[in-house]
DNA sequence: CTCTTTGCAAAAGTTTTGCACGCTC
DNA sequence: GAGCGTGCAAAACTTTTGCAAAGAG
């Protein structure tokens, strides 16, 4: 993944400085949505020069080019978690934070067309997520 | 509709003050989904001694006793609109804001099963939303 | 008259910005 | 070497908290 996502970066232009690079690391190792201090956190622990400026311009870029995608949930907004890449759906475990992807376009796709002849509007984009218990946290 | 809200609002122990009354009848007199701030400004008008505290400490209320429910949108997370009731979803214009209910939880409660067996997640809640244009929007 | 709620001020948190220096390309 | 990206410090916001005073029930 790291390997990918290096590619991807410089393809857009963006040097890959220590702290980006640290910031990439900390996310493929993590299988959690993380906040911007909570990469600070780990990334310290990789590169203790790291600032909390940088993770914030690194996520800016990641986001930019859709490596990463922040997460929504009922206790906050700050979270990020990789992204998919082939427009999926998250699940999320409201006990650790865990994530996984889903498909399900069918279904929306058909809604989509019925609430817009219902309503009027011209519909351009959809968002859906689960919360659930992963299967460690039911434990 | 502020009558309701506020019968539910003494019903649950809050007082009905100057202040709580005059962010309800922000609400009800707007289309759009407001933020704190925006609350404010217009609650200012109705009410100039009004604190911007006060508005924050009444949304607190409202929200929890679902008189309203706040909006998660790609620009933002601070905005929040009259809650149905009804365990609708959202449809909002990316535009100008103005929100509208639809239901569709048959269908959701289709994929939520499928994707509890795919994943091993106990699945307690969704969330969907759209974006688009409204009709006065696209003119 | 009691006790919740208010408005103010100040604190706490998070995110952004300015700037000189350092490091990538 | 040129110029993007860094770390620090400070600023800008948003949201929360402490407290004396006001006002709802």
């Amino acid at each position: 993944m790291e390997t990918i996502w290096f590619k991807k970066l410089t393809e857009n232009g963006y040097r890959l400085t220590h702290p980006l690079k640290t910031v990439v690391e900390v996310f493929s190792t993590s299988k959690k949505s993380l906040s911007p201090i909570e990469i600070f956190e780990l990334a310290k622990t990789k590169n203790p020069r790291i600032g909390l400026v940088s993770v914030y311009r690194s996520l800016e870029k990641l986001e930019e080019i859709h490596l990463v995608q922040r997460v929504h949930t009922p206790l906050g907004c700050q979270s990020f978690v990789p992204y998919s890449g082939k427009h999926e759906h998250l699940l999320l475990c409201s006990t650790c934070g865990a994530y996984q992807y889903f498909t399900g376009d069918e279904l929306i796709g058909e809604l989509m067309k019925t609430i817009a002849e219902k309503t009027g509007y011209e519909i351009t984009d959809h968002w859906l997520q689960l919360f659930g218990k992963c299967p460690e946290c039911q434990k």
